[in-house]
DNA sequence: GATGAATGAGGGTTCATTCAT
DNA sequence: CATGAATGAACCCTCATTCAT
């Protein structure tokens, strides 16, 4: 069996042991079995449990952002963009479960080697989030270029949204039950995303005096 | 030295070392050593590791409801509810961040014991916020009744709102940085949930054949 | 059963262990099983492979020094102070092979850690047998002090001696059969260093020239 | 490329590794990969670990006896014999320290296949050495074969010469620094042996007594 | 002959946990 | 209660060795 293929499989079965045990108490011995393949072949092919570990997160991280990428057309409308993203993300997390709990919990909460990757992964969908919020913005303000939105506020609004969409892709994973599903979801944060864009655009906001 | 003491000095030693290292990686030579205790004392007061942690894990919760719930004056507005509650959940987690590190983290990676405990916590919380923004609709619905919130819509963006909340709270506290401030972050949820309320009471949806 | 007495068990083992497999060869479950104990306890008290054979090197060169020393009366004449270093040398070699195997085979083959506690053994060794030298030489010159001997002759007549010494003794142990006592050997020894000395300091010397 | 020139460029390699590591510390990856050749390849030529270990042992016991045999001219006076074959010795050691390594540490640390090889090759130095001294004796003893050396002083000298001469032959390749050079640890040597030839065939002794 | 794929066996190390004092 | 002594079980990792191509 050649290497490549070897070597995937050793990927997929460690994802899904370590998003099914955690890091530390994954074991080697159950993720070369799971894999079909002996230990000494997966340390041959992957240096060491950590090695491992970081290049599923590698691998999680890039097939994600992948994923949201290929969804957005370039030409379309910001709002559409978002709209296409967003489902993408969704349907990515919830296909792929186990890499979404690695990259989500595990990557953050095992140190030095995999965080980095888990952080600017973030990062990205975060800036990517914020600029199509900030173009949605700035296409609805119309003729007038008055009020568009601050850009702290912008930024504020995709970390909330991405945020919630982080914990509510984990959240749909883990319980299963009355959850809403990904594409309701989505929808539900389209919705407060345009709808606060819309507020915000038009100068309004809430503000604890403002109610008595 | 009363056992209640002990026992609490040894749950804050535990939930320190946790969050620091996970549940795996923790090991109960450091916690009882933090504690100050003998490590035979620590397994006759909590028996295992797994029952330590589930003890933090459930001390840790209730301490966070209470919290929110201290927070939440009955006879106020629906919306100062929802805004007192939130604040409290931010300043919570950002004054205990290793307990909601062990929440938010450890508590829904490491099997049996501590996860429903966990859960139930989300669900309690998801289920508080439901009733505050149906509240806050109801109440601003004023004289025509027409058209307060449909149900499904009220928890789901309670479920977005929880889960931005989550997420925002665990950035907060890994990051150093350009984050916003727990009050800020509050604000700015407050905002997107006001926001979301008031548009979607007066039945703007985002829908994606809207555009274009 | 008292960590000291446990502690001396354990060492003791390893020495014995590591004589006969060799540094790399010796496993802990062997050195553990030999001395009564469990791994972990070996491990508790000597934190790992690499102290525990550092701390049996140092044991050992103690061990050897106390011996070589206590034989020596400081007062008595200078061939005497030799004939009996050289014999306790080799009386404590024969009665400790173990650990002579070790500090002249093992320590100067594996490493970092225990090196230089075998150059510092053989250092010293080489030092006094100099000292000594020198002292029987000066000694020996009675009323005339001309003809002493030059210090790098003592010092090479040093080393000829420690290295016969060591190698000898490494031999006595190591094949048994025609291989001269320990008493023989020192015997031969102090014949070859105290005849030595009178020619060298008479001034015959070998040289390659001078026979036809 | 002929499996002769081969087989020795793994060996040389081997050597190298051996000296370098130890026994149990080589790795066949190591030795295979500075030979230049495929491991199966090393397996096809030379069975096994132990094998190729016994095989090293073999070969540099050989060459060592060959050069020191070759330095020695049959018809020479023994003094001068022995004084060529120690030159070699020194001069073989030193340009093979890797070769020496292996015969003086490894070979007698690493259990049967070739502690036999060693302790042959050391037999057989000392037995050359033991005719040599006793020729020696009998060349100087002249006229009067009167008190020429006993079998048994013979014996023990070459011993001693011997080990000396393995020692310091260890000593100046392990240590870098104030070591005497070959040539004149072999100047040493000579001039004790030679010297105290002198004196014991001269029927002068040391003893205990002897001293006040 | 060389290469890549593959593994059984074993070694160092750690840890949760117990018991006598 | 606190302490020290003690361990079974597991885990990460390595290596000599083989076989098909």
């Amino acid at each position: 069996m050649p290497r490549e293929v070897r070597e995937r499989q050793m990927l997929d079965a460690a994802v899904e042991v370590f998003a099914r045990r955690g890091y530390r108490a994954a074991s080697m011995d159950e993720i070369a079995e799971l894999a079909g393949a002996s230990k000494p072949l997966v340390y041959l092919y992957l240096n060491s449990k950590e090695d491992l570990f970081g290049a599923c997160v590698r691998r999680e991280a890039d097939a994600l952002k992948a994923s949201v990428r290929a969804a957005i057309e370039p030409d379309a409308s910001a709002d559409d963009r978002l709209w296409h993203g967003l489902r993408a993300f969704f349907t990515h997390t919830a296909e792929h479960p186990d890499g979404w709990a690695v990259l989500s919990c595990q990557a953050r909460t095992n140190g030095e080697p995999a965080a980095p990757v888990a952080d600017e992964l973030r990062q990205e969908m975060v800036g990517l989030v914020t600029r199509l919020i900030a173009a949605t913005a700035a296409e609805g303000a119309g003729g007038d270029g008055s009020a568009a939105l601050a850009g702290h506020e912008a930024s504020g609004l995709a970390h909330a949204l991405v945020g919630a969409a982080e914990s509510l892709a984990g959240w749909a994973n883990t319980r299963t039950g009355a959850v809403p599903s990904a594409k309701e979801t989505a929808a539900t944060l389209m919705n407060v995303a345009w709808v606060g864009l819309e507020n915000l655009r038009g100068g309004r906001r809430w503000t604890h005096a403002a109610r008595p």
